[in-house]
RNA sequence: GGCGCCGUGGCCAAGUGGUAAGGCAGAGGACUGCAAAUCCUCGAUCCCCGGUUCGAAUCCGGGCGGCGCCUCCA
């Protein structure tokens, strides 16, 4: 079976197909860094690293862009109140997220183009729109897209124009358009934007991009006139994409857009997580607040990408520790004892069924629970073979077995990701095994209140010691409780 | 009002026509000095009511409940 996705334009599980061999081009929407971003944020971001992840680990070259919104309403106006420039305003956030993605294992994509170094692509965008009278100039110097031009306006979100309510946007804008429900390619200059430089020189006067108008024209110079996928929020559907779908299929004539997928709202507290909400909570307030990384990745991949997600505490704890339950599993299949004279336990057998189980569940539109099932069916089943065999089995096995497990995590990036979290440096590692030792002395004199003393001593550093006859193995385990 | 999605064991969550994956939590047991890790055992008539079918969590109709989009939003 072939990869398959739900897009979004046809309502339907197609078959993907890239325009070309060569390359998949892949354009996400990123977030308006304006702010700090927040979890429901990162779902999004987390899931278009997942699609990143699985298209490279399914060996297509990948060209995969996600762009930083630097000038809009939201930006021009948290400018003004720090009295900055929305450069300056916005280029710590823009830090900020990209350091958040990092601590979430997220690829780095090959480019984060900003909107405001693309403004003369915008420019000439909205002139060929003029050229082939998708737009219509008014007399303030704005630019507005002319809806009615273009007949496949709508059939992204399945909306027919005649029902779109007009009155509440009449009452809400200030401008002049010919009809309600076009929208704005470029807005002539106000006071307010001309404070934070939020003003550029445009054939039809000074003023600043519209809303829609970057993803059109970074997505055509950065991935090209036609792109594979294109990933976004779902409430991005209506209008941002419909829009942007209209701006570029207007000016290049050709199909924009291959697949469209859209990540469903993380539900927080019964509602979904949104600024205008109020009932967000960062990526930075949680890691500060000792959330494991990996642990909060794991979450975010837990449910399918269109189903809700409920977020909560309950749900990182239980990350927690499955993501523990997985780094166990790891570790004690790295340090058992191969042998070539051990018989066999199949775990080879077993690692390849489950790589078929995985591939078949990602392929089914990037059905990450699912996928993840298989793995921790892996971990059960290698867990049991491993007590039979008393951690010992021949060498292909356990190649086989350690193999399985760093290739799906090249999709997954959790397991990578807990490594990160629990390495312990080298004076670290003196202080606990000079502990155990002593530790072990007690124990021999079946001093055991000194023993467990020891033990709880290690276990504040976040050291957790698990005897066995073959001696005493100590771990790292991610410390803290999650909020929520 | 228009469009759409969802309702699976205590929590989270796959499965969408052949009688219920997985994670977490819980109970009992094995192992252990005690733990930890691990293993074994135990738990769901899949919101309700009808219908289609040899057979439905899965399809259809109705109901109840929740959510999203229609406006900035991942």
């Amino acid at each position: 079976m072939a990869l398959h996705l739900f897009n979004t334009l046809s309502r339907s599980l197609e078959p993907f197909r890239p325009a070309s061999p060569e390359k998949v081009g892949v354009y996400a929407c990123g977030p308006t860094i304006y702010d700090h971003a927040h979890v429901g944020n990162f779902r999004s971001f987390v899931f278009y690293d997942l699609v990143h992840r699985y298209l490279e680990w399914r060996g297509y070259p990948v060209r995969f862009v996600m762009n930083l919104t630097d000038v809009d309403d939201k930006t021009i106006r948290a400018a003004r109140e720090e009295g900055r420039t929305i450069q300056e305003h916005t280029s710590p956030f823009a830090e900020s997220i990209l350091a958040d993605a990092d601590a979430l294992g997220i690829l780095r994509a090959d480019g984060y183009p900003r909107a405001t170094e693309f403004v003369e692509e915008m420019i000439e965008l909205v002139q060929r729109l003029l050229d082939r009278s998708h737009a219509y100039r008014t007399e303030d110097g704005s630019v507005y897209f002319d809806i009615t031009s273009f007949p496949g306006y709508g059939k992204l979100s399945r909306k027919k124009l005649d029902e779109v309510r007009q009155g509440e946007r009449v009452a809400a804008d200030e401008y002049e358009k010919d009809d309600v429900r076009d929208f704005a390619l470029w807005k002539a200059a106000k006071p307010e934007d001309r404070e934070v430089g939020a003003v550029w020189e445009a054939p039809w006067g000074e003023g600043r991009p519209g809303w829609h108008l970057e993803c059109s024209a970074m997505s055509l110079s950065e991935v090209g006139e036609t792109v594979d996928i294109h990933l976004g929020g779902e409430d991005l559907i209506f209008p941002h994409h419909e829009d942007e779908i209209a701006q570029s299929e207007g000016a290049t004539g050709k199909p924009f857009v291959r697949y469209w997928l859209h990540v469903k709202h993380l539900r927080f507290a019964d509602e979904k997580m949104s600024k205008s909400l109020g009932n967000t909570v960062t990526v930075r307030e949680l890691l500060d607040d000792g959330v494991d990384p990996a642990a909060l990745r794991h979450q975010l991949l837990s449910a399918h990408y269109r189903s809700e997600l409920a977020f909560g505490s309950d749900g990182l704890e239980a990350s927690t520790r499955a993501v523990q339950r997985l780094v166990d599993f790891r570790d004690r299949l790295r340090d058992a004892e191969v042998d070539a004279q051990a018989p066999p336990l199949e775990l080879d057998v077993r690692a390849r069924e489950t790589l078929e189980e995985f591939r078949r569940a990602m392929d089914d539109d990037l059905n990450a629970p699912a996928a993840m099932g298989a793995l921790f069916r892996f971990v059960g089943e290698g867990n049991t073979l491993l007590d039979r065999g008393n951690d010992r089995l021949p060498p292909q096995e356990a190649k086989a077995g350690l193999e399985l497990l760093s290739s799906l995590d090249r999709v997954l990036g959790v397991v990578e990701l807990a490594d990160g979290s629990r390495s312990v440096d080298a004076s670290t590692r003196d202080w606990v095994e000079e502990r155990i030792q002593e530790r072990e002395r007690a124990r021999r004199e079946r001093d055991f209140q000194r023993a467990d003393a020891i033990r709880d001593e290690l276990a504040q550093q976040g050291i957790v010691l698990e005897d066995s006859p073959k001696g005493t193995r100590w771990k790292r385990v991610s410390g803290g409780q999650p909020v929520g």
